[in-house]
DNA sequence: TCAACAAAGTGACCAATGGTCACTTTGTGA
DNA sequence: TCACAAAGTGACCATTGGTCACTTTGTTGA
C-alpha cells in the first residue's frame, strides 16, 4: 500500500495549512504571500499548489475547518432550545466565539469584500456557513418565530449587526461591545417574531 | 504668469480623477490598475504620480470630493433642528445618499477594510468624514441627547448598522432594506437618548 | 525672436507576488 | 533492483504599484 505517501502528503498539506493559518491571523489575507506560507512551514513554493488551486481555496477550507467545531456544539444545543430567545443566545454565543477571535474576524471580513468582487467566490461564501446567511439563519429560529414577520429578514437584520460590528472592530474603535449589539439583535427579534402579550 | 501650465496641470488631475472615479465604481479599488486609470484619460503611467504619491491617496482625494457636497447640505440643515429625531433623520438622509449608490458603497467598504491594515491610512480614515466617526456623531447630536447615555455610543451604534448594511449590500443579498436600518438607529437612538415620559 | 529654464508628460525599468511547469528526489510494488 | 508514481523544487511568467532619466511643451527675460 502506499498509505506512507498520502500520510506524508496529509502532514505537509496540515503543516502548511497551520502556517497559513497563523500568517493570515497576523497579516490578513492579502498581505500573507504564498512563498512565505511554504517558507514559514519549511517547503518550496511550488508544493503549495499540489495541496490547493489557489490562495482563497486555500483560505476557504480554513475557515471550513474553523468553524466545523463550533457550528457543532451550536447545533447540540440547539436541538434543545425551546424558545426564541434561547435560539437568539444560541445564535450570538456562536458569533462572540467568532468575535472574539478579533484577528480572524479582521482577516472574515477581508476576505468577505474581496471576495464579493469574485463571482465564483461569493458564491462558495454564500454557502459556507461562516456568514450566518439568512436562509441558514431563518431555518434555525422558523421553528420559533410567531408572526409571519420573515424569519430571513431577521436573520439579514443579525448580520447587519454582526458584520456592522465587525468593521467598526476592525478598525479598532471599541466603543459599542458586544453585549449592546447582542441586544440590539434580541430586541429586535424578540420584538418582531414573537406574539405580543 | 505661468497661469497656462498650472491650469493644464489642473485639468490632467480633473480627468485623471474622473477616469478613476469611474473605473473604481465600476471595478473596485483592487482591481482598477494606475495603468487603466491613466490609459483610459489618455495618458501615460507616469503622469499619474506627478499628481498623487500614490494611488491611496488618489482614493482619499475622490472619496473626500464625493462627500463635501454632500455633508454641507447635511449641516446647513442640521444648523436648524430642533430635537434629536430630526438629527437623526438628516444624518440618515446623508447616511441614505452614501448607499444608493452602490457600486460606491462597496468601493468605500472595500477600501476601509482595506485600509484597517495600513496604520497611516486608517489615520486618515478616521479624520475623514466618509466614516462617521463617533466623535463627528457625537457632535452632531449632543446637543439634544438628554440623558446621560454617551452620545459616542449612540454614534458608534448607528456606524455599526450602517457599515453592517453596507457588508449585505455589497454581497448583494438584498434582503433588509434601508429603511428598517434607518427606523431601527432612529429607534435606539430614541429610547436611549431621550428622558422617558 | 530666441535662448535658457521649468514644468508636464513619457515609458522602460524595478521589485513583489500569484501561479505554472519541467525537473529532481523519494517511496512503492513486483 | 528496477520502473513507475507521487512529493517536492525553484526558475520562470504575467501583472502591478511605483521610480526615474529622458523628451516635449510652455514661460520668461533680454
Amino acid at each position: 500500500m502506499a498509505r506512507k505517501q498520502q500520510e506524508k502528503s496529509k502532514q505537509t498539506k496540515d503543516e502548511l495549512m497551520r502556517s497559513a493559518g497563523e500568517l493570515f491571523g497576523q497579516k490578513g489575507f492579502m498581505a500573507t504571500t504564498v512563498a512565505e506560507i511554504t517558507a514559514h512551514a519549511g517547503y518550496s513554493k511550488g508544493s503549495f499548489y499540489r495541496h490547493w488551486v489557489s490562495k482563497d481555496k486555500l483560505f476557504m477550507e480554513i475557515v471550513e475547518n474553523k468553524l466545523k467545531e463550533y457550528r457543532s456544539s451550536r447545533d447540540e444545543r440547539l436541538d434543545k432550545a425551546s424558545n426564541l430567545e434561547e435560539v437568539m443566545h444560541i445564535i450570538w454565543d456562536f458569533l462572540e466565539i467568532i468575535v472574539r477571535d478579533e484577528n480572524w474576524a479582521k482577516v472574515f471580513l477581508e476576505f468577505t469584500v474581496y471576495a464579493s468582487r469574485i463571482p465564483e467566490l461569493r458564491n462558495d461564501l454564500s454557502l459556507s456557513q461562516y456568514r450566518l446567511s439568512e436562509k441558514v439563519f431563518a431555518e434555525l429560529v422558523s421553528d420559533f418565530v410567531e408572526t409571519d414577520y420573515p424569519p430571513e429578514k431577521l436573520g439579514a437584520f443579525n448580520t447587519v449587526l454582526f458584520e456592522g460590528y465587525m468593521v467598526q472592530s476592525a478598525l479598532g474603535t471599541g466603543i459599542v461591545d458586544l453585549k449592546d449589539i447582542r441586544e440590539a439583535a434580541l430586541t429586535v427579534a424578540l420584538a418582531n417574531g414573537l406574539k405580543k402579550v
